[in-house]
DNA sequence: TACATGAGGGTAATCGTTTACCGCAGGTAA
DNA sequence: TTACCTGCGGTAAACGATTACCCTCATGTA
């Protein structure tokens, strides 16, 4: 049986709640006192039950991060920075993710409202079902911050990287190496790959390049979709010399298609990734890649949602974008 | 302001204690009474107050999770499979971090303990401090797995991979492929590396093959170690054909140094790795490597856990191997 | 008629804290 | 002397559920 303030108030022969002002280092009590507690408390290896507390102060300093999977390196880093971030601040972190599944993300949510947290990271699948989500957050009064993935339509704080601005670096720097047949395999049609397309145009119309409808090209989110992808742009007259990928695995399978054509890497083509797994630099070819800032993401999402919790008054919406940076290895060293 | 049932009884003239049975489908309540509940708590959004149910049942259905770190994919693959596994029993799983550092493991255990988690899945630290930590839980009485170290002196139950087996597939793996003086880059010199060693020597002693003390060098973690510890064995006379590295990281650094001294993999020298981190086979030679059996870990020790928590009765401790499997790729297939 | 029985539901206590408020002694100011 | 703090600590009522037990009918049965 655990041991609870009343045993070291029986002990002591004082009240509860004197030996919970001293715990909490509040309200009036002598040094004496104070002394014989905090030395019965240590002696008894006294813990505090989190769940009594909480149950009255209404405040569990728990948060819920909700994230579509784990084993992705992005997420992962995620939470490890929002535990980080929450954690000088007495604050936990319960864990769920949802498979990319509307229906699971849903129920997950409910499941940790029902168990009190005090806010919730969410990295959120697409639209229009999780509006229903945010409305069901809102309804409870919980703060939220979203990340990653921006969803029109909602009136919530979000943390991202500005992906326009991810585009527009890749491509200015394959330019800035001489590259002037710039293709961009663009990966999955959703809303952050369409910004990152947008930073490619723009780059290249703000260079006096002329963007090829058929050097950009869509498909999936790995390194199979790269590798097909790479293979379609080989065929093309003139084929191009430089190649900004969506993703690191995407422009890891490019690679491998641009090698396995007997071309070389960055000799004949240049590619430039997105995302800076922490494995990029251990590759056929190092891969140059624009860095998303997991980590300010993570660090600023919970910062802002730690504020929002504490601040209660619901401010408005806050949009973070944060600056991405391009890391240069040997994929574009010409 | 939450809804409670109380507002729901309120509402209906009925008894919270009523309520309570339907939601929890206990007690004799009539289907007139049980309809009229459900349609008002589903009508008014009820939600389970999570913690003032735990606080009288004194199960909170959340373990904890504590781990050197996250952004490893083993410790993430861990998470993941660790929280699915609990999830379909009404579980939640608090995450926690203690970046190697045993007194952040102590505190953060604590804490984990007291928000009253109802079991802890550890990787731990290295002993003498780690000890402690087990004699404090046991003292609580919480249920706990340790997984992937195992810690000599420690009472507790185990689930982990059979290293000395990750040693002898490898070894035998090499022998097989025609390798005949074998290298082992065996890391740092902790427990679970002792037993690669072991097995790695087992298995060319039954191979009858010599093993050669200045074939086997300790060092870190990371790809430079195995990067440096490459360049030492291929200085010697004569160097070795085969190489058995501690992890994958090491061995990708191995490969490096290797083909930078103008040999080729795994013509000159086979390499095997060990971990099957999930980007082996996108390297400059994908790498065989022996999988270490990440989900079926999290999955035994999830399980197990859970067991412990519902039959409460202290069984005693149980120790799990996972037999790891080769997986090969190119930089053995000659 | 009398009495056990069971269905349907209510009462009070409890889980371990916190919070609001009260009481008392002794010192200080008016 | 009276009034008023102030330092120290206690009392009682929450918080939102669950649990053990009790009550009241109506029905069946002897």
């Amino acid at each position: 049986m655990a041991v609870t303030m009343m045993d070291i108030a029986r002990d002591l022969k004082v009240s509860v709640v004197t030996v919970s002002k001293v715990l909490r280092n509040q309200g009036r009590i002598s040094a004496a006192t104070r002394k014989r507690v905090l030395r019965r408390a240590k002696d008894l290896h006294y813990q505090m039950n989190w769940v009594a507390r909480s149950l009255v102060t209404r405040r569990t300093f728990t948060i819920g991060l909700l994230l579509p999977e784990f084993t992705h390196p992005f997420f992962a880093e995620i939470a490890r920075v929002v535990a980080q971030t929450v954690r000088p601040h007495g604050y936990h972190v319960i864990i769920s993710y949802f498979d990319e599944d509307p229906e699971l993300e849903l129920s997950e949510a409910d499941s940790l409202l029902a168990r009190q947290v005090d806010g919730l990271v969410i990295a959120s699948a697409q639209p229009p079902r999780c509006l229903e989500l945010f409305r069901r957050i809102q309804r409870r009064n919980v703060p939220y911050v979203l990340i990653d993935r921006p969803i029109s339509g909602a009136q919530a704080s979000f943390v991202g990287v500005d992906n326009r601005a991810i585009g527009r670096l890749a491509t200015d720097h394959l330019i800035a190496r001489g590259c002037r047949r710039i293709a961009h395999l663009r990966g999955p049609e959703i809303g952050i790959s369409a910004e990152r397309l947008e930073g490619y145009r723009r780059s290249l119309a703000k260079h006096g390049l002329r963007p090829h409808a058929s050097y950009v090209l869509s498909g999936g989110h790995g390194d199979d979709a790269g590798y097909e992808g790479m293979k379609r742009l080989l065929r093309l007259h003139p084929a191009p010399d430089g190649v900004f990928c969506y993703s690191d695995p995407v422009a890891i399978g490019a690679i491998k298609a641009i090698l396995d054509a007997g071309l070389k890497v960055p000799h004949d083509i240049s590619v430039v990734g997105a995302g800076n797994v922490h494995y990029s630099d251990l590759l056929a070819v190092p891969l140059t890649t624009v860095d998303q800032g997991t980590c300010q993401i993570g660090a600023r999402a919970a910062e802002l949602l730690l504020e929002r919790i504490t601040l209660k008054g619901s401010a408005r919406p806050k949009k973070i974008l944060i600056p991405p940076k391009l890391v240069e290895r040997e994929s574009t060293r010409r």
